[in-house]
Parts: structure tokens; C-alpha cells; sequence
DNA sequence: AAAGTGACTAGAC
DNA sequence: CGTCTAGCCACTT
């Protein structure tokens, strides 16, 4: 890990929208991780001026130790939550022109 | 150097 | 739903 795909991380993550979440896998091949595991160290890192709460698992799921909070603040942002979990379709987050 | 661990994922059962 | 495997990568013992 270089700084340099931390940088790109975290303006991935900046550049997603209110109202919708990404995917660690979808944030790791974004920033030409090939790991998703790394997302998850750089969250754990420094979240602080992120916003880690529209990362969730692939499954749609949110992290296993802030589930209540991150729960809570994806709802604050008018996402759709049924069961613990985020709506599919807000999930993945694609880029189409914004690349 | 080797083994354990974790904010991960996908497949098998 | 759940558990297990097997990849995965950086970090800590």
C-alpha cells in the first residue's frame, strides 16, 4: 500500500453522493486495489474525515462492529434499509461518466 | 521467517 | 439465515 491508492480511496469515497453507498470490492477496484481487505485497514486507519458509513459489504450489509450507527446514519441520508441491510440497488455505485 | 488476524468476497453446504 | 474454505493483502507477534 502506497499513499498514493490511499489518496485515490479516499476521493472515491468523498465523491460518493448522499443517498448512496459503495462496496468495499467496488472501492477497491476503483482505486486499482486488489483487495478489498485494504479498504477496510484504511478505514480502520483514519476514518475520521471519511464518510465510512456508505461502505458497506457486498452482501449490502454494514460493518459487523458499527452496524447500529452506520445503520442509523444511512437512514439519516434517506437510504433504503429493510432487515439490517442496504438496498441492492443503491449498493453499487457506478461510475458511468464521472470517470 | 512463519503464523495469526481483520471495517472483505464468493462459493459450497 | 448459518458455518467453512479458499483467496486476498497489510500488519503484528
Amino acid at each position: 500500500m502506497n499513499d498514493e491508492q490511499v489518496e485515490r480511496v479516499r476521493e472515491l469515497l468523498a465523491a460518493v453522493p448522499p443517498g448512496r453507498v459503495t462496496t468495499y470490492g467496488d472501492l477497491a477496484a476503483a482505486a486499482g486495489l486488489n483487495s478489498p481487505r485494504i479498504i477496510g485497514r484504511i478505514l480502520a486507519e483514519d476514518s475520521a474525515d471519511l464518510a465510512w458509513h456508505r461502505v458497506v459489504h457486498a452482501d449490502g450489509k454494514p460493518a459487523p462492529h458499527k452496524v447500529d450507527e452506520q445503520l442509523q446514519r444511512l437512514r439519516a441520508e434517506g437510504i433504503q434499509i429493510r432487515n439490517e441491510r442496504v438496498d441492492i440497488d443503491v449498493t453499487r455505485w457506478r461510475w458511468d461518466d464521472a470517470m
